[in-house]
DNA sequence: ATATTTTTGACAAAATTATTCAAAATATTT
DNA sequence: AAATATTTTGAATAATTTTGTCAAAAATAT
Protein backbone atom coordinates (compact mmCIF):
# COMPACT_ATOMS: atom_id res chain seq x y z
CA UNK A 1 0.00 0.00 0.00
CA UNK A 2 3.02 2.62 0.15
CA UNK A 3 3.75 4.90 -2.51
CA UNK A 4 6.70 5.46 -4.66
CA UNK A 5 8.34 7.76 -2.68
CA UNK A 6 7.89 6.33 0.40
CA UNK A 7 9.28 2.80 -0.74
CA UNK A 8 12.57 4.28 -2.14
CA UNK A 9 13.21 6.05 1.14
CA UNK A 10 12.87 3.03 3.51
CA UNK A 11 15.18 1.46 0.62
CA UNK A 12 17.75 4.69 0.96
CA UNK A 13 17.58 4.73 4.98
CA UNK A 14 18.27 0.79 5.60
CA UNK A 15 21.16 1.33 3.11
CA UNK A 16 22.37 4.31 4.90
CA UNK A 17 22.80 5.86 1.66
CA UNK A 18 22.62 9.66 1.26
CA UNK A 19 20.24 11.56 -1.21
CA UNK A 20 23.30 12.48 -3.51
CA UNK A 21 24.89 9.31 -4.06
CA UNK A 22 21.14 7.61 -5.10
CA UNK A 23 20.32 10.99 -7.22
CA UNK A 24 23.97 10.44 -9.18
CA UNK A 25 22.86 6.91 -9.99
CA UNK A 26 19.41 8.40 -11.74
CA UNK A 27 22.07 11.61 -12.73
CA UNK A 28 19.63 13.78 -11.31
CA UNK A 29 19.86 17.07 -8.95
CA UNK A 30 19.31 15.59 -5.74
CA UNK A 31 16.83 18.49 -4.42
CA UNK A 32 14.21 16.21 -7.07
CA UNK A 33 14.99 12.76 -5.63
CA UNK A 34 14.36 14.61 -2.29
CA UNK A 35 10.88 16.05 -3.78
CA UNK A 36 10.23 12.84 -5.88
CA UNK A 37 10.46 10.72 -2.28
CA UNK A 38 8.54 13.09 -0.25
CA UNK A 39 5.91 12.65 -3.05
CA UNK A 40 5.79 16.44 -3.77
CA UNK A 41 7.16 15.31 -7.41
CA UNK A 42 6.28 12.90 -10.25
CA UNK A 43 9.58 10.10 -10.94
CA UNK A 44 9.74 9.44 -14.95
CA UNK A 45 9.52 5.70 -15.88
CA UNK A 46 13.05 5.74 -16.66
CA UNK A 47 13.60 6.78 -12.91
CA UNK A 48 11.50 3.95 -11.51
CA UNK A 49 13.15 1.31 -13.67
CA UNK A 50 16.45 2.86 -12.15
CA UNK A 51 15.57 2.53 -9.10
CA UNK A 52 14.31 -0.75 -9.06
CA UNK A 53 17.37 -1.88 -10.44
CA UNK A 54 19.31 0.31 -8.08
CA UNK A 55 18.10 -1.77 -5.09
CA UNK A 56 17.48 -4.66 -6.70
CA UNK A 57 13.81 -5.30 -6.13
CA UNK A 58 11.37 -6.53 -8.84
CA UNK A 59 11.16 -3.69 -11.58
CA UNK A 60 7.16 -4.44 -12.12
CA UNK A 61 6.60 -4.03 -8.38
CA UNK A 62 7.90 -0.50 -8.58
CA UNK A 63 6.14 0.19 -11.86
CA UNK A 64 2.75 -0.60 -10.07
CA UNK A 65 3.73 1.60 -7.01
CA UNK A 66 4.63 4.41 -9.25
CA UNK A 67 1.84 4.09 -11.32
CA UNK A 68 -1.00 3.82 -9.50
CA UNK A 69 0.48 6.90 -7.47
CA UNK A 70 -0.48 8.64 -10.49
CA UNK A 71 -3.85 7.25 -10.72
CA UNK A 72 -4.56 8.65 -7.59
CA UNK A 73 -3.72 11.77 -8.66
CA UNK A 74 -5.73 11.58 -10.96
CA UNK A 75 -8.84 10.87 -9.96
CA UNK A 76 -8.30 12.81 -6.82
CA UNK A 77 -11.23 14.94 -5.29
CA UNK A 78 -13.79 13.35 -7.76
CA UNK A 79 -16.78 11.82 -6.53
CA UNK A 80 -16.54 9.39 -9.18
CA UNK A 81 -13.31 8.55 -8.17
CA UNK A 82 -14.00 4.70 -7.88
CA UNK A 83 -16.05 4.27 -10.29
CA UNK A 84 -14.31 5.93 -13.10
CA UNK A 85 -11.29 3.14 -11.45
CA UNK A 86 -13.72 0.47 -11.85
CA UNK A 87 -14.56 1.12 -15.59
CA UNK A 88 -11.01 2.18 -16.65
CA UNK A 89 -10.41 -1.86 -15.22
CA UNK A 90 -13.12 -2.81 -17.53
CA UNK A 91 -12.07 -0.88 -20.13
CA UNK A 92 -8.54 -2.35 -20.31
CA UNK A 93 -9.94 -5.74 -20.13
CA UNK A 94 -12.38 -5.18 -22.65
CA UNK A 95 -9.41 -3.83 -25.24
CA UNK A 96 -7.05 -6.91 -24.13
CA UNK A 97 -9.21 -9.38 -25.66
CA UNK A 98 -9.43 -7.39 -29.04
CA UNK A 99 -6.07 -6.57 -29.31
CA UNK A 100 -3.22 -8.56 -31.29
CA UNK B 1 -18.37 0.98 -21.97
CA UNK B 2 -18.37 3.55 -24.92
CA UNK B 3 -15.91 6.83 -24.11
CA UNK B 4 -16.71 9.99 -23.83
CA UNK B 5 -16.28 10.70 -27.41
CA UNK B 6 -18.65 8.35 -28.64
CA UNK B 7 -20.98 8.91 -26.43
CA UNK B 8 -21.35 12.62 -27.46
CA UNK B 9 -20.82 12.29 -31.14
CA UNK B 10 -23.78 9.49 -30.49
CA UNK B 11 -26.13 12.26 -28.82
CA UNK B 12 -24.62 14.96 -31.49
CA UNK B 13 -25.84 12.62 -34.05
CA UNK B 14 -29.68 11.96 -33.30
CA UNK B 15 -30.33 15.79 -32.94
CA UNK B 16 -28.80 16.19 -36.47
CA UNK B 17 -26.66 18.88 -35.07
CA UNK B 18 -23.39 20.00 -36.83
CA UNK B 19 -20.10 20.42 -34.87
CA UNK B 20 -20.23 23.85 -35.30
CA UNK B 21 -23.54 24.11 -33.24
CA UNK B 22 -21.81 22.63 -30.44
CA UNK B 23 -18.98 23.79 -30.37
CA UNK B 24 -20.62 27.27 -30.01
CA UNK B 25 -22.12 26.17 -26.79
CA UNK B 26 -18.74 24.96 -25.64
CA UNK B 27 -17.23 27.90 -26.75
CA UNK B 28 -14.41 26.24 -28.54
CA UNK B 29 -13.43 25.68 -32.12
CA UNK B 30 -15.69 22.86 -33.74
CA UNK B 31 -12.05 21.42 -34.85
CA UNK B 32 -11.41 20.48 -31.20
CA UNK B 33 -14.89 19.35 -30.49
CA UNK B 34 -14.50 17.06 -34.02
CA UNK B 35 -11.00 15.98 -31.99
CA UNK B 36 -12.73 15.31 -28.81
CA UNK B 37 -15.38 13.13 -30.63
CA UNK B 38 -12.83 10.75 -31.80
CA UNK B 39 -10.51 10.62 -28.87
CA UNK B 40 -7.41 12.89 -30.45
CA UNK B 41 -8.15 15.16 -27.76
CA UNK B 42 -8.74 15.24 -24.08
CA UNK B 43 -12.20 17.38 -22.86
CA UNK B 44 -11.55 19.29 -19.98
CA UNK B 45 -13.84 18.95 -17.03
CA UNK B 46 -15.62 21.58 -17.82
CA UNK B 47 -17.00 21.25 -21.60
CA UNK B 48 -17.81 17.83 -20.01
CA UNK B 49 -19.72 19.55 -17.82
CA UNK B 50 -21.30 21.71 -20.41
CA UNK B 51 -21.97 18.49 -22.65
CA UNK B 52 -23.70 16.68 -20.04
CA UNK B 53 -26.26 20.07 -19.74
CA UNK B 54 -26.60 20.28 -23.46
CA UNK B 55 -27.50 17.21 -23.86
CA UNK B 56 -29.54 16.71 -20.37
CA UNK B 57 -27.67 13.40 -19.34
CA UNK B 58 -26.76 12.76 -16.20
CA UNK B 59 -23.35 14.77 -15.67
CA UNK B 60 -21.65 12.11 -13.39
CA UNK B 61 -22.19 9.36 -15.75
CA UNK B 62 -20.59 11.30 -18.42
CA UNK B 63 -17.82 12.18 -16.16
CA UNK B 64 -17.09 8.23 -15.21
CA UNK B 65 -16.89 8.17 -19.22
CA UNK B 66 -14.62 11.28 -19.38
CA UNK B 67 -12.40 10.41 -16.17
CA UNK B 68 -11.82 6.29 -17.26
CA UNK B 69 -10.92 7.35 -20.44
CA UNK B 70 -8.14 9.49 -18.76
CA UNK B 71 -7.23 6.61 -16.61
CA UNK B 72 -6.97 4.05 -19.82
CA UNK B 73 -4.71 6.20 -21.41
CA UNK B 74 -2.70 6.70 -18.50
CA UNK B 75 -1.89 3.02 -17.98
CA UNK B 76 -1.64 1.82 -21.84
CA UNK B 77 1.10 0.26 -23.11
CA UNK B 78 1.53 -0.96 -19.30
CA UNK B 79 2.22 -4.60 -18.40
CA UNK B 80 0.84 -3.66 -15.16
CA UNK B 81 -1.51 -1.59 -16.18
CA UNK B 82 -4.49 -4.12 -14.45
CA UNK B 83 -2.43 -4.23 -11.42
CA UNK B 84 -1.76 -0.75 -11.28
CA UNK B 85 -5.64 0.29 -11.71
CA UNK B 86 -6.69 -2.41 -8.81
CA UNK B 87 -3.80 -1.06 -6.49
CA UNK B 88 -5.16 2.44 -7.10
CA UNK B 89 -8.64 1.83 -5.82
CA UNK B 90 -8.00 0.09 -2.77
CA UNK B 91 -5.27 3.33 -2.00
CA UNK B 92 -8.40 5.81 -2.80
CA UNK B 93 -10.53 3.38 -0.31
CA UNK B 94 -8.16 3.57 1.99
CA UNK B 95 -7.84 7.22 1.69
CA UNK B 96 -11.55 7.75 2.06
CA UNK B 97 -11.24 5.75 6.01
CA UNK B 98 -8.85 8.43 7.06
CA UNK B 99 -9.79 11.66 5.37
CA UNK B 100 -12.00 14.30 7.36
C1' DA C 1 -22.07 20.08 -59.16
C1' DT C 2 -22.74 22.85 -55.13
C1' DA C 3 -23.12 23.44 -50.58
C1' DT C 4 -22.34 21.83 -46.07
C1' DT C 5 -19.92 19.44 -42.73
C1' DT C 6 -15.92 17.26 -41.00
C1' DT C 7 -11.07 16.34 -40.69
C1' DT C 8 -6.29 17.52 -40.90
C1' DG C 9 -2.11 19.59 -39.72
C1' DA C 10 0.89 23.52 -39.08
C1' DC C 11 1.44 27.12 -36.08
C1' DA C 12 1.19 30.03 -31.86
C1' DA C 13 -0.25 30.93 -27.21
C1' DA C 14 -0.99 29.39 -22.73
C1' DA C 15 -0.48 26.49 -19.09
C1' DT C 16 1.70 22.94 -16.77
C1' DT C 17 5.58 20.47 -15.25
C1' DA C 18 10.51 19.79 -14.65
C1' DT C 19 15.08 21.46 -13.39
C1' DT C 20 18.65 24.13 -11.35
C1' DC C 21 20.69 26.42 -7.78
C1' DA C 22 21.80 28.34 -3.46
C1' DA C 23 20.35 29.32 0.93
C1' DA C 24 17.88 27.70 5.03
C1' DA C 25 16.74 24.06 7.97
C1' DT C 26 17.65 19.75 10.05
C1' DA C 27 20.35 15.99 11.61
C1' DT C 28 24.75 13.79 12.73
C1' DT C 29 29.40 13.59 14.33
C1' DT C 30 33.30 15.09 16.85
C1' DA D 1 28.14 23.22 21.18
C1' DA D 2 30.71 23.71 17.05
C1' DA D 3 31.63 21.71 12.89
C1' DT D 4 30.18 18.82 9.26
C1' DA D 5 26.99 16.46 6.50
C1' DT D 6 22.44 15.91 4.78
C1' DT D 7 17.97 17.36 3.50
C1' DT D 8 14.44 20.67 2.33
C1' DT D 9 12.69 24.84 0.34
C1' DG D 10 11.49 28.10 -2.96
C1' DA D 11 12.40 31.30 -6.57
C1' DA D 12 13.96 31.66 -11.18
C1' DT D 13 14.24 29.47 -15.47
C1' DA D 14 13.78 25.90 -18.89
C1' DA D 15 11.42 22.40 -21.17
C1' DT D 16 7.41 20.03 -22.28
C1' DT D 17 2.71 19.47 -22.91
C1' DT D 18 -1.64 21.13 -23.71
C1' DT D 19 -4.87 24.14 -25.90
C1' DG D 20 -6.66 26.81 -29.36
C1' DT D 21 -6.76 29.06 -34.17
C1' DC D 22 -6.93 28.91 -38.78
C1' DA D 23 -7.34 27.58 -43.47
C1' DA D 24 -7.21 24.13 -46.71
C1' DA D 25 -8.38 19.29 -47.89
C1' DA D 26 -11.51 15.58 -47.61
C1' DA D 27 -15.85 13.67 -47.04
C1' DT D 28 -20.79 13.87 -47.02
C1' DA D 29 -25.26 15.61 -48.15
C1' DT D 30 -28.44 18.29 -51.08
Amino acid sequence: MDNLGETIRKLRNQKKLPLRTVAAYLDIDQAILSKIERGQRNASREQVVKLAEYFKIKESDLLVSWLSDKLVYEVADEDVALKALQVAEEKVKYNKTKKK
